[in-house]
DNA sequence: CAGCATCCAGTCGGATACTG
DNA sequence: CAGTATCCGACTGGATGCTG
C-alpha cells in the first residue's frame, strides 16, 4: 500500500507532515469529491468548478506519486480515465470530515450574526 | 466574537470555506503553536522554525483580520506583543488535532516500512 | 476524452535595510 | 523587540493550441 514518501526526511511535527503530504487546497478539493467515490477527469474538472486542466493534471500526478490516488485507464475510444481513493488516501477521511463540520458551523455563524433578526 | 468574514459570499461547500478560511500551510503552523498558549513575535518565528519575518507579519495580520488571533500590545521598552487564540481560533482545534493524528500515523506506516526488519 | 506543451501574468516569499 | 519598506527571484496557475 505504502508508496514512496513525500520527501526523503518528513518533519518533526506531525501537523506539519499532514499538511506537507496534503500539499495545495486544490488537493484538499480533489479528495473532497473523490471521497464520495471515483470520478472521470472531465468530471472531476466541473465538481471542483474552476480549476483549470494543467493545475488538475499537476495535482492529480502529485496526489498519485504520493500514493493517495489511484489512476484506472480503460483502453476504450474514446479513451476513459477514473479516479479514486487508494486505502492511504481513504485514511484522510477524518480530516476532510472536520473541516466539512467545521465549515458548515462557521456558515451557520455568520449568517445568524449577519441576519438583522440576530438577538442582541 | 465574530468579525468580518473572510469573503462576501463563502463558497457552498463547507469543506471549501474551511481550506479558504485556513488560508496558507503557514496559517496552519501558526494555529498549531498558538494552540499551546500565547506567543510573542519572535517566539513564534523560532517555534516554526523557517519562515521569514515579512510572511508571519503578513500571515498574523491576515488571521487578526478574520478573528482567529488575538494581537495583544504591551506598552513596554522594549516593546512586547503577544499573540493568541480567539475563541474563534480555538474552535479551529479539531481540525488540527485530525492532521496531528493523522501525521503521527503516516509517520509510523513509514517507519514500519521502511524498517529493514519490517516483517513480511 | 484526457491529456501535453508553451507562454505569460500574478502572487508568494526570502533577503536586506531601516525605525519607533 | 516588533515591526515597515523595497527589491527581486521562484513558483502558481490561467489561457491557448495541439494530439492519440
Amino acid at each position: 500500500m505504502m508508496t514512496k514518501p513525500l520527501v526523503n526526511s518528513l518533519p518533526d511535527c506531525p501537523v506539519e507532515t499532514t499538511v506537507l503530504l496534503l500539499g495545495s487546497k486544490w488537493n484538499i478539493l480533489i479528495l473532497r469529491d473523490l471521497l464520495q467515490g471515483p470520478l472521470r477527469f472531465t468530471e472531476l474538472q466541473r465538481s471542483i468548478g474552476s480549476i483549470s486542466q494543467k493545475v488538475l493534471t499537476s495535482k492529480l500526478r502529485e496526489m498519485e506519486e504520493r500514493g493517495i490516488i489511484h489512476r484506472q485507464i480503460f483502453p476504450e475510444v474514446p479513451p476513459r480515465v477514473e479516479y479514486s481513493l487508494t486505502e492511504l488516501g481513504l485514511t484522510l477521511k477524518p480530516i476532510i470530515d472536520s473541516m466539512y463540520q467545521w465549515g458548515e458551523w462557521y456558515k451557520n455563524q455568520i449568517s445568524y450574526s449577519t441576519d438583522p433578526s440576530f438577538p442582541r
